[in-house]
DNA sequence: AACCCTACCAACCGCAGCAGT
DNA sequence: TACTGCTGCGGTTGGTAGGGT
């Protein structure tokens, strides 16, 4: 029944690897490759580490052709673009950056592009308070002699939706969930029985990057974003904004567009982001919930069949709502689509 | 010089799905 | 069929370097 144990925990080591235990690994994989059992491995070479931990050191920092730092505004854009879209599945996005990890990524996210991005968003609400403030103080001064009128207007502010779950009309599964799924899948996905059958290998010493390494960042770029959009409902709901088109597709496809035919840069991206400040951050919460998620992980392991019936709508304040002009733009489609028009 | 704070990043941890027995 | 190990993934943590006071 079952197999041996993973390791001994008592007895394996913890914490960073020395140059020593780093050649041992990287000379045995060199020559031998990992033989598929990262477990087994530590014993043939005698590290007294856990394979799991041989595994991480190999992936993120032993393995050949891999970059550390220096991301380029291209790579920022790529991993922007593509977290904007399916989230915080980094090892997908790590798939379309050529010597890249999903552990770089993560952190280059958490530590500096979250930042940018929020900062960015943060500074641009604020120009936009200070202009409101300045036109709601002049319309106030040019009212004060239309009280009793003003009392029987339609509130200055009105209704907006809230993040409330909303059936989805048509409970069909969206034409587009499977092709996106491919896409995922292509990119080194994990979201069903079959799906994991397809799984780029990443165990040898030729292991290979499911794209083409002679591929420029701009090519890569663009192919991440032609890629995604060309799967995606792109073709029957034109967009709207000049640079972005935004669907959180409530009928299966959990996918939140952000992309054109042409890259976004990410000044743009800052401005085209339809939820306001705080969103960003749950950019991936929306994600869970659409998927019904109920872990830490975002969507991890997630089967695309279970996400269902929720449709959950763009938090959007109602002052930037109103200054946008987006509110009466706010619709559902017959289709089931939540649009920012 | 000493302390504190922040940013960065390598590594660990837990979970989920698959596979072997 | 049930149990359990293996693998891969994403979230989180802890150590450390660097800058400010």
């Amino acid at each position: 029944m079952g197999r041996a144990p993973c390791c001994d925990k008592a007895n394996v080591k913890k914490g960073p690897w020395s140059p020593e235990e780093d050649a041992k690994l990287k000379a045995y994989i060199g020559q031998h490759g990992t033989g598929g059992n990262w477990i087994a491995l530590p014993q043939k070479i005698g590290l007294k580490r856990c394979g799991k931990s041989c595994r991480l050191r190999w992936l993120n920092y032993l393995r050949p052709n891999i970059k550390h730092g220096g991301f380029s505004e291209e790579e920022e854009n790529i991993i922007c673009s593509l977290y904007i879209s399916i989230g915080s599945r980094w090892s997908i996005i790590a798939a379309q950056l050529p010597g890249r990890t999903d552990n770089d990524i993560k952190n280059y996210w958490n530590t500096r592009l979250k930042k940018k991005l929020l900062g960015k968003q943060r500074r641009e609400q604020l120009a936009r308070q200070a202009i409101s403030l300045k036109q709601e103080m002049k319309r106030e001064s040019d009212q004060t002699s239309m009280v009793s009128e003003a009392m029987n207007q339609v509130p200055y502010w009105p209704q907006l939706p809230v993040a409330m779950p909303i059936a989805n009309p048509s409970q069909e599964p969206h034409p587009n969930q499977d092709s996106i799924r491919k896409l995922l899948v292509k990119r080194g996905g994990r979201f069903s029985d079959h799906d994991h059958q397809q799984q780029p290998n990443i165990n040898t010493t030729n292991f290979q990057y499911p794209f083409d390494l002679s591929s420029t960042q701009e090519q890569l770029y663009a192919n991440s974003v032609d890629t995604i959009a060309s799967t995606t409902s792109m073709s029957n709901t034109p967009s709207q904004l000049p640079n972005t088109h935004y669907v959180i597709n409530g009928s299966g496809s959990n996918m939140i567009q952000g992309f054109n035919s042409y890259p976004i840069e990410l000044d743009d991206m800052v401005y085209s982001i339809p939820q306001q400040l705080d969103e960003l951050e749950s950019f991936s919460g929306v994600l869970d919930n659409v998927n019904g998620s109920t872990g830490t992980s975002s969507a991890e392991s997630t089967s695309w069949g279970n996400v269902s019936s929720l449709v959950y709508p763009p938090m959007v304040s109602n002052y930037d709502a109103s200054q946008q002009g987006m509110l009466q733009d706010c619709s559902f489609r017959e289709s089931g689509y939540f649009e920012l028009q």
